[in-house]
DNA sequence: GTGGCTGCAAAGGATTTGCACTAAC
DNA sequence: GTTAGTGCAAATCCTTTGCAGCCAC
């Protein structure tokens, strides 16, 4: 795990050195607080994650924004007021299914969503960039009959 | 056509009528313009269709959410920095294509789409409730080539 | 030393809200 | 007449930006 936080790091800091931009103590502390904890976070999330840091709230958007366009986190539609990210280093593709009531985030296999998006852009002839999905769902039943084989990730 | 906005002003009515609320004439006007013009709109779009009515954005604001509530209109993820609508009354389930570069819009079937949502909230015990989708791609070859057997629909 | 980076506070921009007045029923 | 709706302006809230001083290189 931590090995996956040091290869993420170096991807960084090539990304960085790449566009000569700088890597700053903070860029790093942040890197890491992303990759140490929870999957799926805010930009508030991670600013209470580096309490103590001294980061300002610019910084940590500035910093977001580099690792989006890094690759190494990607932005996912689990809320509308506010943008929720994920880092996707070292993680199969996948998309959410959300709990409308609990806001539980289940995540699943993003193959099948993978092959609609293929297919639909060959057919218009255009060249396929990734999709944002959320699927929302009553867990109700799930919380009745307590059968679920997937991992749950509970958002803030 | 006519005809299909005087069926949405019915079932509006019904709606109001069951929640105690009353029908106004900026609520005929907004359901009418909505209906009157193109499928995907935004708050200020529609705040653009109406000058001349009377109608202030407050209103506009207000009236969305009721018509989102009434199941005639749908929130559509076209957009990041602004709430995006469509009119769903009376068109088949679909989703949405928009290209990167000219932000156009296409639509196409939701059959496949629905059954992954339907089979991903089976297996967690789910209630399906919906699904939010947008495919992102760039449609410089579709420009090239000329072939497209969809139609194209232009964001504001 | 240079140029990018940071923190701070202010600005931006879509959406929501409080309130006094107006209109539907 | 009663109750909800409207318009206006102010307030919210997330995110971005301007700028002076700071730090990586």
């Amino acid at each position: 795990m931590s090995e996956q936080i040091e290869q993420a790091l170096e991807i960084f800091r090539r990304f960085l050195k790449s566009k000569e931009l700088k890597i700053t103590r903070q860029r790093e502390i942040l890197l890491r607080r992303i990759f140490e904890w929870e999957v799926h976070f805010s930009a508030e999330d991670l600013e209470d994650r580096v309490k103590g840091d001294g980061i300002s709230k610019a910084t940590i958007y500035r910093t977001l924004q580099l690792l989006a366009e890094c690759g190494l986190i990607s932005e996912v539609a689990l809320k509308d007021d506010r943008r929720m990210y994920e880092h996707t280093y070292g993680r199969d593709p996948h998309d959410h299914i959300v709990c409308v009531d609990c806001k539980k985030v289940f995540e699943f296999d993003g193959a099948a969503i993978a092959r609609v998006e293929a297919e639909i852009a060959k057919r218009l002839g255009f060249a396929p960039m990734g999709h944002r999905l959320r699927i929302e769902a009553n867990c109700e039943a799930l919380r009745k009959t307590g059968k679920c084989e997937r991992q749950e990730i509970r958002l803030g």
